[in-house]
Parts: structure tokens; sequence; C-alpha cells
DNA sequence: TATATTTGCAACCATATGGTTTCATCTAAA
DNA sequence: TTTAGATGAAACCATATGGTTGCAAATATA
């Protein structure tokens, strides 16, 4: 079972869990009165945002506070990187296809 | 059937895919090359990124080249935007849970 | 101590996903 | 015109995914 970060981010319920937590903390309960949901399924995000330590839980007596760790984020701007780096150079999106065309003709 | 760019991009061989041809144009047969699978489901995750307009063809007699539209790359670095603000401006990743414990004495 | 609250986990289910093989279509070349 | 190459689409399959309900464990409260 693959677990990135990349995959993580695919589902739009765990997108927006994410924002909500990434401004405060919250406990599975209080996530899951923001969406159309039950709190068990809330949970199973919860569980895969763990496992690719996208959040972290801080228990607080019975509640469990879970938080975002940012630094993880990073990776997703890490691997835009590369994609930044031609999107500020290149003047026009057909740069790509002159390129082949014009290696096509060696 | 869910068709975003963070669906598209949550695929490993995808994002092979992708920073592949952002480099050059290419036709199904090459990219599948650069694969240990078949040309057929190098095709279907072709389809799939061409359904969220990640990618565009341009047919070259029977081949057909497959580039990258980097423009709609912005938009997973868009989202981005707003975690970005975050872990530039906080000291320590413990702030949120510093303020929900704060907000919690209230 | 007995009860209520918060949570995680297991079992189950319908559908999505990523892969394969097979076949039809279109275009270039013999 | 016949043949070969490049591609997309359909049918099929095993597994992943996202959801549900039910239950057990841990902790706070009456």
């Amino acid at each position: 079972m693959r677990r990135d970060i990349f995959q993580a981010v695919a589902d739009p319920t765990r997108r927006a869990i994410i924002a909500l937590i990434a401004v405060q903390a919250m406990t599975p309960n209080t996530i899951a009165e923001h969406f159309d949901t039950t709190r068990q399924a809330v949970s199973k995000h919860l569980k895969i945002l763990t496992e690719c330590e996208l959040v972290t839980q801080n228990h607080q007596g019975r509640e469990i506070y879970y938080f975002l760790q940012i630094d993880k984020m990073k990776e997703i701007d890490h691997w835009l990187e590369q994609f930044r780096k031609i999107w500020e150079s290149r003047f026009d999106q057909l740069d790509t296809l002159l390129a082949t065309l014009k290696s096509q003709q060696q």
C-alpha cells in the first residue's frame, strides 16, 4: 500500500483537513463536524495523513489533537521546483514542441 | 470519476511521465520505453493527464506528440501558497498547538 | 465505582484504479 | 494497393480506496 504525500493530498477531503488543521490543531470529532461524513471516515483520513507524517498527534487527556507537520508540505514544493524553473524561463508553452521538431531534423 | 490535477499527480508513473515530457514532447511509444510497463498502460495515463488538461496532443503524421501544459502545474503551486505563507512565518511547528491550548483556556 | 465521552480498529461493501490482452483505425512505406 | 507501424478503445482482472456500522479501550465525570 503506497503511502506518500502526493497520494495523501490527492483526496479532496484530506486537502480540506490539512487546510483546516494548518490554522489550528483539532480533535477528530471537531474535524468531523466540518464535513458531511462520519467521524470514523475522518479518522481513516487522519491515519493516512499520520502514516505519511503529514500530521502528528498530541494527546490531551482522552482527546487527541492532530496538527499539521507543515515542513512535510515542502516536499511538494520541492518537487514543483523543477517545473517552476521551466515556467519561469519559458517564453511559450510550445517551446518543448519546437525543441522536439528541431531534434527530429537532425 | 474525479479528474483533477492532484489525483493526476498522485500516481508515481504519471509524475515520471510529466517530468519526462516537461523537457521534450514525446510519443506514447517513446514514453513507454522509459517504463517497465506496456504502451497501453502509458496510454491510459496519458488519457488521464489529457482529461485534466495537463498534457496536450500534437499530431505529426501517424505519430502523436504529447507535451506538458506547464501552466496547469501552477495550480498546485497556487494551492501550496496558503501553506507557504505559514511555513515562512512560523517559528516553530508547535505554534498551532500552542494557539489551540491558548484558545482552550478562554 | 458506574456511566458517558473520545477515540481507534476490524469487518464489510461499492466503486475506482492500474494493469493486461485483444482489436479496430489511421497513416506511412513497399 | 498491400503491408507495417502507431495509436486509442474495449473488455477483463486483482487490488486499492473511501465509506459505513459495530465494538473495544482509555479517560473524564457523576
